[in-house]
DNA sequence: CGGGCCCGTTCTGCATACAAGGAGAATCGC
DNA sequence: GCGATTCTCCTTGTATGCAGAACGGGCCCG
């Protein structure tokens, strides 16, 4: 046990609540396992209450489930709900583009883009590890100011949402789709698109932003198919374990059972 | 019909969740009001560990704001956010729309919301309150089983987050809609697209269905519009005393290309 | 007379003790 | 031998006591 006092986290509900989300996706609990409280005190070093707290929010962000008669278990993911997660990111991001477009956004708001696309273009051929990155970074901001652009904050918390959920967030395919070399192009295509789609805001196209965006989405579809044939690749991205192994029956559209107590 | 047993809950952290938020929608604290735990616990008569519990559950549905050393207020929205949630709102149920249509789903399944448009259609030519209250409850049946439909678990938690706004939800503003004589025309409407909408469904024509559920949604938008100029109805709207008086600025009306003003 | 410092009050964060309810095992009855 | 029942342990829900930090007021000093 740790009887020394650690002050190197501000609070214990923000330690209880990293270090789990981090093990949970550490693939260090089995997805459907039942997170008793007083093993996860001991685990974490932390007393009940905030342990509680920070539970409460796991659930809320969607990696635990609340059991009928108290408790929750890991939640467990299909593959279809992956592709589900991404694609309802891409309506998203995609309503976000649609919303700065129409909204009128001036060059000087934009300007972060662009820069952001810049310097994807100056890493992106590289293959040194830190340029890969550098480009996983570059993506993640270009994808986050996106969302601030469309100057809606609703979109941004049902985009959170979604992003908590870490294999429907921009980045986590993308470090796989740059080691395979055979996906090279990939990235080059997702860089043309990040252009076309601050051409269509600044050119206030609102439906060519939005399809863009959506379209821009399909990258991340199309890598999970790769991972999903490739399983070592699958080892890598946080929050793999808690893939069920059922098989991945082409494009999304199967079982997506929603829990009873969000509907009715 | 309508579940009366959420009161009575056994936990208490239950109780403080429904109680403070129906305090908080009620109007009985101003926005922006400091919730300090101790008032809270003798005016719930719930001690402060449930109380907590429940104050973390409401910051996530986005009716608390963090204080950035400890504590929540309540937050205050803005006439844009409003409209700015039903359109997030709009964007979600054309997207649940277009993923049923696109997704197959069969005559059995839709059966259910042709029956509730059937159900729409014998209550909403009637005066009485009951028909009101029945066809409110039946048009909130409709937009949960249409997300139930697209078979999306992401979509159906992305709607449910914005939803917990409770002036973004669907029925929010029908019963001012159905309270004003003049805008009877608007529940025929608001029929007339449920049914076009299970139409596009059944046709699998995906593109049509989304923008059906958009343009649907819009009705809010138009209601939030009229609720807003006449203020006496505002009162009537739960959670209307969170709406800050900022101006509005007449902007989010028929056209969808919303001028730059609104968001500014 | 004004500003800064110090002290006290009050708040949140945290831990622990206690109670109630359910799941599971062992036992008793048939 | 099998089923039902009861008992026990375990788990979660709840209350309260305590500690540290922030805010405000008052006092002292310049």
């Amino acid at each position: 046990m740790t009887a020394t006092r650690t002050k190197s986290d501000k609070t214990q509900i923000a330690r209880a609540l990293f270090t789990l989300r981090d093990q949970i996706l550490g693939g260090e609990f089995a997805a459907g396992e039942r997170m008793s409280e007083l093993p996860l005190v001991e685990r974490l070093g932390v007393s009940r209450t905030p342990l509680r707290l920070a539970l409460a929010t796991l659930e809320h962000e969607g990696l635990l489930e609340k059991l009928p008669h108290g408790g929750y278990t890991v939640r467990e993911f299909t593959q279809a709900e992956i592709a589900d997660a991404i694609e309802v990111r891409g309506v998203l991001e995609g309503s976000a583009a649609r919303f700065a477009a129409e909204r009128g956004i001036s060059r000087r708001e934009l300007q972060p883009l662009n820069d952001l696309n810049d310097q994807m273009a100056a890493v992106m051929h590289l293959s040194d590890y830190d340029s890969f990155a550098q480009y996983v970074d570059v993506n993640r901001r270009f994808h986050l100011r996106l969302l601030r652009l469309s100057r809606s904050t609703q979109l941004q918390r049902a985009w959170a949402a979604i992003v908590a959920l870490p294999f429907a967030s921009p980045s986590a395919l993308v470090l796989t789709e740059i080691e395979l070399n055979a996906s090279r192009q990939v990235v080059r295509l997702g860089h043309s698109q990040h252009v076309s789609l601050v051409e269509a805001i600044t050119l206030r196209q609102g439906t060519r932003a939005e399809s863009v965006a959506r379209e821009h989405a399909r990258i991340s579809l199309a890598n999970l198919e790769v991972v999903l044939r490739e399983r070592e690749l699958l080892k890598r991205i946080p929050g793999a374990s808690l893939v069920s192994s059922a098989g991945f029956e082409e494009a999304h559209g199967a079982d997506a059972s929603a829990p009873a107590a969000l509907i009715e």
